[in-house]
DNA sequence: TAACATAGGGACAAAAAATATCCCGGGAGG
DNA sequence: CCTCCCGGGATATTTTTTGTCCCTATGTTA
């Protein structure tokens, strides 16, 4: 597939623009269906008309059906989508990019959704949907699998199909810490994804910032000490990356420690963690959960995280600690080998 | 292959278009460099400025190269081709196609190759080329190979690439019959696949339309006997087809027969058999060789038949006698599947 | 050497296609 | 009932493609 990607690029390179916008146009459709051409042309940005001479060559064409409601995506359409994602891919020169970061970096594994995520949201899905089956292809009855929040996270549950065999796999949350809207907190998804793998799954309620005598107090309670315990052993780690003041702000810290931190030049946040774009440490929240020393000892890392704006702070985690695999988009990706001097079309 | 040729058939049929046509380009230009535009969008069928834009775009990808003498296809353009003409198939949906007449006529094996010989010459040489290798696959040392002359028959020995391993293999003609020119006669065509294959060959001197008499005594001779039994035992045959009317003006034919032969119905020659469209006999023209009636008896029978105009000729043929192989191009397969009332494209 | 054929490429008008903008009637929901 | 968004038609404008004609360079032939 690669070969004739690359081959089709050769003699033809205009034709994939075109089925990339189509590609595009399809997925948001499906994703929003039903939509008119107005909203969708808001989405993405174009305009309306060029939209509508898209949209009614894909009817033509039999992938996309055209109501009084909206457009939605045929049977047909759904098919297509499926099978053009690989070959958008490789189309995109995307393989060429994973391939680049991962030695860069030296990731075991890359893989990169096509768009944007800071442009398009339901690139998330489909980051969501790529870490979903990532983690299907390695897990094992009996693993303990540790996740955070954030809103690309919220997706990997949203990605995994209903699976029966993991009754003893334990779903936990990484870390403590609230203050979220609670469809992406950690505990929401760790739950979310129990219920899909049919595993079972522990919460843990461990507010942010607490003074250390409160935390000693609170960890010391046998019901969270059984969850720490399981974090501490856990077997996989699945994760996003935030942008430092963005999470910063999120978290509800004070106006103070924000200036504080972003001062010491932190542009990420893992785990409760701040790393500056050279990868240090520079700053840690006060929050029971999984400590950052301990993922050298787990076996799979999987950070998921997209968006052009969030490069910067991948980068930086890379640098801190490379993962078993980095699930992103095109636009981190494109970026991330910008921010590293190359250039992402070759 | 198969799939991708198909989506992009379905999300993108234009670009499918464009990149047949520059296939198509780089092809003809490969065939026939250095070669300038007038020229060659006299021999394609285009606009000489609608040719000059797609040159244009050609060169600047890099597969075409420009000279005061003309154009000629670069060496990466080389490369496209190849590895293009098999993706090309499939776009075209030529693989559709060989399966309907498979189905149709029964044949085992049905080769299409693209473009039609009436308009380009060069697809003959493609045509030849998969004769050859479909001869290729199953030929085994000691096999007695028969093979009938014309202008796409010359083809195949110039697809074969020099062989070893094939000694004890006899390459015959298996008509008698001259009056062509020599580099389309049966025994100039075995003699040329019998030195490619390192194989032996014997030649077979017997005029057509000679009286019973003359006859007698020439099948009477040692040498002649030889052959024609050499012919007789013949484990592969690979003989073209012609348009009744055509051959047998070719032949020499009197115009009185010929008359009285088109009368009949005649459309289609070979072996120097006449068919009417119905697959009937209508005339055998005297001479010694292979008699129809042997062909049951062979083990592979390949027919190499290509160009729109020779579509009711091959399919009088095919209802006659369904070979092993039909070796075809574009433009006879597609007015094949017309003649059969049906629609080549869906 | 001069005439000739064929090469590529420039120029420009005509045609076609893509694009922007606006408006209309219709159905769903408040 | 009104309002909002839907698809789609109509039209003017811009951009791209296509058709035509001519020019000059280069290599070949008489």
């Amino acid at each position: 597939m690669e070969e004739i990607a690359n081959l089709l690029k050769k003699i033809a390179p205009e034709m994939a623009h075109v089925v990339e916008q189509r590609f595009e146009i399809l997925k948001n459709i499906y994703y929003n269906q039903p939509i008119g051409r107005r909203a969708l042309s808001a989405i993405m940005s174009l305009s309306e008309r060029s939209l509508r001479t898209e949209v009614k060559r894909l009817e033509e064409l039999g992938l996309l059906e055209i109501e009084p409601k909206g457009m939605r995506v045929s049977r047909e359409g759904e098919a297509v989508i499926n099978c053009l994602e690989n070959f958008v891919y490789f189309m995109k020169g995307l393989n060429f990019i994973a391939d680049r970061i991962k030695e860069r970096f030296g990731c075991e594994e890359v893989i990169i959704a096509p768009g944007d995520s800071d442009v398009d949201e339901t690139v998330k899905n489909l980051m969501g949907k790529e870490a979903a089956s990532y983690l299907r292809s390695f897990l094992k009855n009996g693993d303990i699998v540790a996740v955070t929040g954030g809103t690309t996270m919220a997706q990997v549950p949203k990605g995994m199909p209903k699976l029966e065999g993991f009754e003893d796999v334990v779903v936990v949350a990484a870390r403590g810490g609230l203050g979220e809207k609670v469809e992406i907190q950690a505990n929401t998804i760790a739950a979310e994804l129990a219920e899909r793998l049919g595993a079972r799954y522990r919460l843990l309620y461990v507010p942010d910032n607490l003074g250390p005598e409160a935390m000693e107090s609170i960890t010391s309670e046998p019901r969270i000490r059984e969850v720490l315990s399981l974090i501490k052993n856990a077997d996989v780690v699945i994760h996003g990356i935030g942008r430092a003041e963005e999470m910063a702000r999120r978290r509800g810290l004070d106006e103070s420690i924000i200036e504080e931190i972003l001062k010491k030049g932190a542009v990420a946040e893992a785990f409760g963690y701040y790393f500056d774009s050279e990868g240090r440490v520079v700053f840690t929240t006060t929050s029971a959960g999984l400590s950052i020393a301990d993922l050298k000892n787990v076996r799979k890392v999987i950070s998921v995280a997209g968006g052009a704006k969030k490069a910067p702070a991948i980068r930086a985690f890379l640098k801190y600690h490379c993962p078993t695999a980095l699930i992103t988009d095109e636009g981190a990706a494109r970026k991330l080998i910008e921010l590293e001097g190359g250039n992402p079309d070759e």
